[in-house]
DNA sequence: AATCTTTATCGTAATATTGCAATATTAAGA
DNA sequence: TCTTAATATTGCAATATTACGATAAAGATT
């Protein structure tokens, strides 16, 4: 036990956990808001905006690009990070999506 | 080690990292999607909607209602469970205004 | 080539999460 | 009151996450 059990759920299902999960620490939060505010997509000083270590912020980084909400390419001995946009926007749909359908039916008891 | 350094964030950063971490999780996920399909707010048959035990989906509600996502409500011997609307608010507001971020400067080098 | 810079990975400790059986709680119904 | 039904809590094992120092890897600079 302890292991999640995502056989049991659909694609689509885990698909938005795993989004949610990767956006779900504060410094993964920061990350992502820092990569939408630098300008240029050279971002070779994501560890010195952060109040981690090197490594640490490397482990997010690489959990943030398995989740697929940022892309990174190489750039000489710098890595370029930005935001996945369609991560964003299926998030984005989905929780517009969650409003539609709640303010549809206002049968709200509590 | 080990714990989240949430000290070091700002209160907005934490706040929507808790909401995306409560969803970071496909029973939650397909929680919150059967509050949102069934008509009435009482819920008392969410156990029977998950393939997990009682006591794990008990635990699942607990952390969405810590999170602010859902509202418990005490109906006789049952409990009636609702989204909190303003979560997903908060949520959908967040992705929508990291998008409008993004499509108004096309720098991608990715 | 030797060194510097940048990022990744490994190893490990601390802590958190997931899941469930067993038990507790609380209200409804007989 | 006794029983049933619905939900919560406790205790525990398995697994995952978070964080960091040390080290590795690879291109850039001297």
């Amino acid at each position: 036990m302890g292991a999640t059990k995502t056989e049991h759920f659909t694609n689509k299902q885990n698909s938005i956990a795993t989004l949610a999960k990767a956006l779900g620490h504060p410094a993964r939060i920061t990350i992502v808001e820092y990569l939408i505010k630098v300008d240029t997509c050279i971002c070779g000083d994501i560890v010195n905006e952060l109040p981690l270590a090197q490594a640490t912020v490397s482990q997010h980084l690489k959990e943030l690009k398995n989740a697929g909400l940022i892309k990174g390419n190489i750039d000489g001995n710098a890595i370029c990070y930005c935001i996945d946009e369609k991560a964003i926007e299926k998030l984005q749909t989905y929780f517009a999506n969650i409003l539609n359908k709640l303010t549809n039916k206002k049968n709200n008891c509590c």
